[in-house]
DNA sequence: ATTGCCAACTGGTCAGACCAGTTTTGTAAA
DNA sequence: TTTACAAAACTGGTCTGACCAGTTGGCAAT
């Protein structure tokens, strides 16, 4: 196989295995040429290559960039049907938890075996920002957290699964805030659950990890299922709704 | 935009507008550079642009031809940039059957418990129709067996999900089929759990179906882990070349 | 007619130069 | 000391011309 080609694999197999991070900045041309010991101009071909597939964005003057992990579905929306399916039949709500379930569990398991430094600086900068949060509308610090956990399972297939059920996942994740968070001794617990997952990742424990963050959504469902049973309405969060947080803004 | 990016787009357009048939010898890079007005290093660069993208092959000595798909984007499995990493990087089969082994697990779960008389009816004939195909070309039969456990679950979040997959599943599942099956054993166990997860479903028994169909994922995923260690390179099946079995066209 | 070799294609790689944006930095002015 | 600005030192973008390595076809010797 000509060179270009091994080179551009190559590179995008350390993209894929986390040496090289979402956003972060490549070593320039001239560099990889050198520490590659093949011509500036192989380097440019390959990175080419990865250009046409998306993989790394060129700037001038600045320099390539990986790419946000499988941009492939173009913009966010995208999942409108479900999003209608699911403001208008509550039983979705759980649908995706029951999926979720399965999923988070799955990446926390793969975070703890796979994450790199840089993945677990980031998911530790993820955990801190979503314990300073207020607990009532932490719903983005949230998510956030769950998915710097999704990403370091260096699983790009599950990535890409979870990245397109991303608004769904934001919404159940608001409304589990909206319903849960409220309640000090839901609270309470789901904090203790985050900071469990956080510190089985960390350690680098991926049966516990799993069995924790499946414990997790499950505890989730379950609270909400309650909660609904108790008489209460699930207050539903409306779509990117978060943008005024000043109206209530509830459906049902 | 720098000029190899004019380039590459002018090229591409040239090809899907038809200009540059399919299979078709393009220009030598030379005439390009000539004919363009530019240096062979930016008709190079361009190129490796359309290689990335999968529009163009290149063939030492002997030039650069319109490959056959030009998807073009816009049909129907929109995972192009997934399936494009597929068929370069090995593991992106595993990271998908890590995935599968999950979601499979959970449909088999919930269809063995919520599916209706039609439901299982669908089964039943899916199931049939594998048994009784050709297991050397059965890859369809497999996967139609397996879509009708998953839109049993009722979970229409599964469905989704699994279904925006269903291109790389269809890929997965013709690399098991092409690979597995032609070993006598192989497809005798693999036959023997695909009677399991029907009889555990049928039967009405969730955590057996779920066990057994996760456990025949995993397998599908080990068996070929070991093929492949054992220094026999896997079978990889090119995007919809089912038209032209003739050339083996293999990657990596 | 067959064989075999060589010339003329093709793409693959390299070296070094220069242009064009961006960032850093060091110094001169306030 | 702080600020402003220009030069230097990055970055990618392009060009040139050379040479290596597969492929092909024609021509010469058999």
């Amino acid at each position: 196989m000509a060179i270009a080609q091994e080179i551009s694999y190559r590179l995008e197999r350390l993209i894929l295995d986390g040496g090289l991070a979402p956003e972060q900045k490549m070593p320039s041309e001239r560099q990889l040429a050198t520490r590659l010991g093949v011509s500036r101009a192989i380097i440019r071909e390959a990175l080419h290559e990865l250009q046409g597939r998306g993989v790394i964005e060129t700037r001038h003057g600045k320099g390539s960039f990986v790419a946000r992990i499988v941009p492939g579905g173009e913009e966010d929306g995208e999942d409108s049907p479900l999003l209608q399916m699911f403001t208008g039949h509550p039983r979705t709500l759980y649908d995706l938890l029951e999926v979720r379930e399965q999923l988070e569990g799955q990446a926390a398991y793969l975070a703890a075996q796979r994450a790199t430094a840089l993945d677990l600086h980031r998911i530790t900068k993820a955990y801190s920002a979503l314990e300073q949060t207020d607990p009532l509308t932490n719903a983005r610090p949230d998510h956030s957290f769950h998915q710097a956990i999704v990403e370091a399972s260096h699983n790009p297939v599950l990535v890409h699964v979870l990245n397109g059920l991303k608004n769904l996942m934001l919404l159940t994740v608001e409304a589990s805030v909206a319903n849960l968070n409220p309640r000090e001794e839901m609270r309470n617990k789901i904090s203790r659950q985050h900071k469990r997952i956080y510190q089985a990742v960390m350690a680098g424990k991926p049966e516990a990890a799993k069995r924790i963050a499946m414990a997790h959504v499950r505890f989730v469902s379950d609270a909400m299922r309650t909660i609904e049973q108790q008489g209460t309405a699930i207050i539903r969060v409306s779509l990117h709704a978060s943008a005024t947080p000043e109206k209530p803004s509830q459906r049902v």
